[in-house]
DNA sequence: TCTGCTTTTCCTGGTT
DNA sequence: GAACCAGGAAAAGCAG
């Protein structure tokens, strides 16, 4: 349906422009092309203001942010290394490749994507459009993941990237060798038995997700080992005898290589 | 407003 | 003795 968009669609004419031209600057005012669009939703960030295209490695993690916060997408299922490319990278990508990347989360990505590729960012507006398609998306993801997941569906229902659990965060930095920096290691890849190396960038950067300067890690370790109580007692971390050492519990899903 | 979940903060005590 | 780490308890923040 919507393989056919290309850049030339976007661009009427097939105008030449400067690689890093926003999109103001090559179509004028946001207000002039989207009157209505609440830009308390999308706070400050300029990946609005550009064509997907000319995106920059942190406009699209802005923009995947963005999605999770606002259509409540399980962060759990986006492999985010996938994502680590810029706008000409994301557009480029398939839908297959999406799905590859982001399981179900996947095709509505892509389909976000090509809807503001085609109507710009007041596709976000058109409620009649997008609401029912991502409505259908957590019904269909409820349904396919069920048991457990099913549970986190509709108990977790606020999963982003800005407010993922702090299990999450650790999960999605061990996931990602080029943001981890040796700040955790694995003791037992296969076991999920994880070890904090450097526990003061750990804690910096935890510090920075939640917005929180007066992060300490004898703040994030306490918040670990507190929630060790209620995450122990669910099956999501299980106690190690050791110290600054982990281990994923059987319901923490996500960390096993063949199952990302 | 209430409740539950998760995280933060402060404090104390044990280990290295 | 200092630094580091772990656990208890209470409270904050948030969403349903």
């Amino acid at each position: 349906m919507l393989d056919s968009v290309t850049h030339s669609t976007f661009l009427p004419n097939t105008m030449i422009c400067e690689p890093l031209m926003s999109w103001t600057e090559l179509f004028g005012t946001i207000e002039d092309y989207y009157p209505t669009f609440d830009h308390q939703t999308v706070g400050d960030s300029c990946w609005t203001s550009i064509h997907p295209e000319y995106w920059s490695k942190h406009n699209v993690c802005e923009w995947l942010q963005f999605c999770c916060d606002q259509y409540k997408l399980d962060a759990n299922c986006i492999s985010f290394s996938h994502f680590n490319i810029n706008g000409l990278q994301l557009c480029s990508m398939t839908q297959e490749e999406f799905t590859d990347a982001a399981g179900i989360c996947g095709e509505y990505l892509y389909f976000i994507l090509q809807n503001i590729r085609i109507h710009g960012i007041s596709f976000f507006n058109d409620t009649e459009e997008t609401k029912p398609a991502i409505k259908d998306y957590n019904d269909k993801a409820c349904l396919r993941t069920g048991g457990t997941k099913n549970q986190e569906c509709h108990s977790h229902g606020r999963t982003s990237l800005q407010s993922s659990h702090l299990w999450e965060f650790v999960r999605d930095l061990l996931l990602s060798p080029e943001e981890n920096c040796g700040i955790l290691d694995w003791e037992d890849r296969e076991q999920g038995i994880f070890r904090v190396v450097k526990s003061e960038a750990l804690a910096k950067m935890w510090g920075q997700r939640k917005r929180n300067d007066r992060m300490t890690y004898e703040k994030l370790s306490r918040a670990l080992r507190c929630v060790s109580r209620y995450y122990y007692k669910t099956g999501i971390l299980e106690r190690i005898d050791r110290r600054l050492v982990y281990k994923f519990g059987k319901n923490a899903h996500g960390w096993q290589e063949n199952k990302l």
